[in-house]
DNA sequence: CAACATACAAACATCGCTGTATGTTAATTC
DNA sequence: GAATTAACATACAGCGATGTTTGTATGTTG
């Protein structure tokens, strides 16, 4: 029965298919892997052959899923003059066609948004945070450079412009998929962009 | 052995100060009942005679947690000519200073945070919905009301400035919760509201 | 003060599921 | 083409926990 490298291959990308399937509609915690495998069309042998466990299962499917291209972005920021505002923007814009576009984003960050976080299932957490410290870093950064450039009104500090960015894309995507998916969220969170953005260059006022 | 109902009535509440200690440390999905038995100085007996279960005894845990006083704020709410943005940030402040003073409330909401949502854990997380529904409700109606006072300016909508507002406070709850409590909520959740309800009243801008 | 209900403790019955160890067949490797 | 090893299937061992049932002593009620 052994299978060519590309078949196996074959095999662990439909044990990952199933995973995500089953997961989605059972929970990790309650989905067996007898679940996945039969979804799958194989045994658990084969898939403590590809995966060391659950939460390695978890773990790859979470790491299954394309990362934008956070280079790329980094050096668009960098020119001198470079439209912070503009580009933040564009970028927190395409994150969300991204994730309406891809069932499997979709799928997979239900999974990981629903889970239990404990135990052997930090790791996954833990990366999570790591990224979103990442990506709180560049954001600050970048509010930095708009501040310099004096284009920071309000009372706003990186900091808080930077949470507040988040905290409205965070809210966006949870509120999405946790609850059905029941409206467009591209449209809907370019135009919660657009509102955050204009307050971003909103004038000190004065009171 | 028999204990007479006050009794009763203490013990029930060790064991939910059981719960609630052991639910933080170890997770909900990884502690058993016999570590909850344990830790109130019971055995696991004590605790299906006052819950169903463990998904009782989590919901019996987020019931002990007082709410503040929703009818009361709608009250304020109703006069003709209520300051509402004065109302809902003060609102606002007064849920992060309660989340900042009570330990108990700290530990509830992230043994929430943190616990599976699917199985027999979702009526935990229906309810938590329902809840807020009812406060997207409550404040959807409000920003109505100032918009008919004329005080929400910018590009925003009543929906779009009630999402924008709940985003902001659970993204601050759950940041302070889940990373650790590495920052003065109070004082900087003070600060984030005053930014957000400043850009509320904005002018409509021209471009 | 019976009679009954309450508030537990202790014992029981399983049971599903996990991880591993072994078996088997067919690709690779040399 | 013999030896090796990859890619699984199958069989196994064992646990840890859950919900329930039974026991029992003591409040409570009429």
């Amino acid at each position: 029965m052994r299978r060519t490298k590309a078949e196996a291959k074959e095999t662990r990308q439909q044990i990952l298919l199933a995973a995500e399937k089953v997961f989605y509609e059972k929970g990790v915690a309650h989905a067996s892997m007898e679940d996945v495998a039969r979804a799958a069309g194989v045994t658990r042998g084969a898939i403590y052959w590809h995966f060391a466990n659950r939460a390695d299962l978890v773990l790859e499917l979470y790491n299954s899923l394309p990362m934008p291209q956070e280079e790329l972005i980094a050096r668009e920021l960098e020119a001198e003059n470079a439209d912070v505002f503009g580009v933040l923007e564009r970028v927190g814009r395409e994150w969300l066609e991204l994730l309406a576009e891809d069932e499997h984003r979709q799928r997979i960050l239900s999974i990981l948004l629903r889970c239990d976080h404990t135990g052997e299932f930090a790791v996954i957490s833990e990366r999570q945070n790591d990224i979103d410290d990442e990506h709180m870093q560049a954001l600050e950064a970048a509010f930095v450079k708009a501040q310099g450039q004096g284009k920071l009104g309000g009372a706003w500090t990186p900091r808080s412009a930077a949470s507040m960015l988040r905290w409205v894309i965070k809210g966006l995507c949870s509120e999405w998929l946790l609850f059905g998916r029941r409206f467009d969220i591209a449209s809907e969170g370019k135009d919660a962009l657009r509102r955050l953005f204009a307050t971003y260059s909103a004038p000190t006022p004065s009171t």
